[in-house]
DNA sequence: TCTTACAGGTTTGTATACATTCGTGAAACA
DNA sequence: TGTTTCACGAATGTATACAAACCTGTAAGA
């Protein structure tokens, strides 16, 4: 993304946020980052610009940086907004491969490969009962299908959001079920053969699911 | 935001951006840009990355910055995401002032001062005929409905999308009328009465009108 | 002619030093 | 006792210096 170590800790420190080792409002001064990381102030600066950004971390002149407040609240209207945004990144990404049903482009085919790896990882880990390996499984399956669609807006609009959810997952991890798995190979199929219409259609059920389930099982105690 | 000359430049990039006065490709060199802003390397540094973090530059390690590209091609998709999320902007809004019928906070009330000095201003600039100067009291609006809605989480992901949005129009502006603007009135008027459903409904009719607007005349060119 | 190697300059990445601001707590005073 | 002032420490903001990587063009060689 730019700085060669920034960012690697501007993904720790996002890390750290939405796993919940780091409480919201706890304070981030540079010096302690700068040592628990081994580099200078410079790179921890600008990790904390693009943390703040994606709306994580909180900044204000001369105070310094503190871990933002938890949208808890906002678990609502996130998933809404990430339904539309899912929905189309699946659509598009359906209309990439429909256009292009004779000889795929190189980018395409690498990420359809990908996607069956990942898909085919995921049912493994399901097997075996693993249920916390699956979340980044997850998180890359509907990364790479933003990928798919060519846009680098969705793209990047779909990190946001959905580290946002991630987030609100920080108190209670994973109770829900892999039962949304098997959904993703009927997503991927749909993509693949280009049925577009079909792709977003089922893409806006398996969120508004992923949905459901966070109201039934994982609404935050606090 | 952050440090003192960061938000600023990062400000007047961005403006140049959306603006068009810097095509997509366009190298951002530091030193070119420090000069330019008379600072050093460093808040540009930190400037490009929030710029990064908010899809308006891209950034390779070694390669530096440039101006990423406009998402011509996404503006159904993001109109489409715009409509959820300034829904939830609006019935949110309405669900505050509702909860606060008797006496409101302060910062409830302040909100709603400004929107009505915005709504002041933009009748008598529609009066005049003055549209280039209607849009950036569109944009406050939207954003001071945001910020009624209490969520930090909104104000952020609105910021971006309509700061994309904005971008879209860079090569012609503006063609689309004033007429829009009277709706800025009817949604008002139910988020301070407290009707939350109304205001919503307001809001999406709203939304919907601006993207049909957009493919009928500020289609770009190229 | 085309390829390859390499030297030079340019640009980015990081570290350090200094300037500025803010928070805090003790001391002076009413 | 309560309040105000102010000095000091700590953290942030910025500038400068240096290191590392990249790009370009030039020349040697096949």
């Amino acid at each position: 993304m730019s700085g060669v170590h920034v960012a690697r800790v501007a993904a720790r420190i996002r890390a750290d946020i939405i796993s919940g080792g780091l409480e919201p409002g706890a304070r981030l001064t540079e010096k302690l980052l700068a040592e628990r990381y081994e580099v200078s102030r410079v790179p921890i600066r600008e990790a904390l610009r693009i943390l703040s950004a994606e709306g994580l971390v909180t900044i204000r002149p001369y105070a310094g940086a503190s871990v933002a407040d938890r949208p808890d609240d906002d678990a609502a209207d996130l998933f809404a907004i990430r339904i539309e945004l899912e929905a189309a990144t699946a659509r598009r990404a359906g209309e990439r491969c429909a256009a292009q049903t004779g000889e795929r482009s190189a980018e395409i085919s690498e990420l359809l490969v990908e996607l069956e790896r990942i898909l085919a990882e995921g049912d493994q880990t399901l097997k075996a009962g693993d249920l916390i390996k699956l979340a980044p499984l997850n998180s890359q399956f509907h990364q790479r299908i933003a990928e798919l669609s060519g846009s680098q807006s969705l793209v990047s609009l779909l990190d946001q959001i959905s580290g946002r959810i991630e987030w609100l997952y920080a108190v209670n991890v994973t109770k829900r079920g892999g039962e949304a798995w098997a959904e993703h190979h009927l997503i991927l199929d749909a993509v693949r053969q280009g049925q577009a219409q079909r792709a977003e259609e089922l893409m806006r059920h398996h969120v508004a699911g992923s949905r459901d389930s966070y109201f039934k099982y994982a609404r935050p105690s606090s």
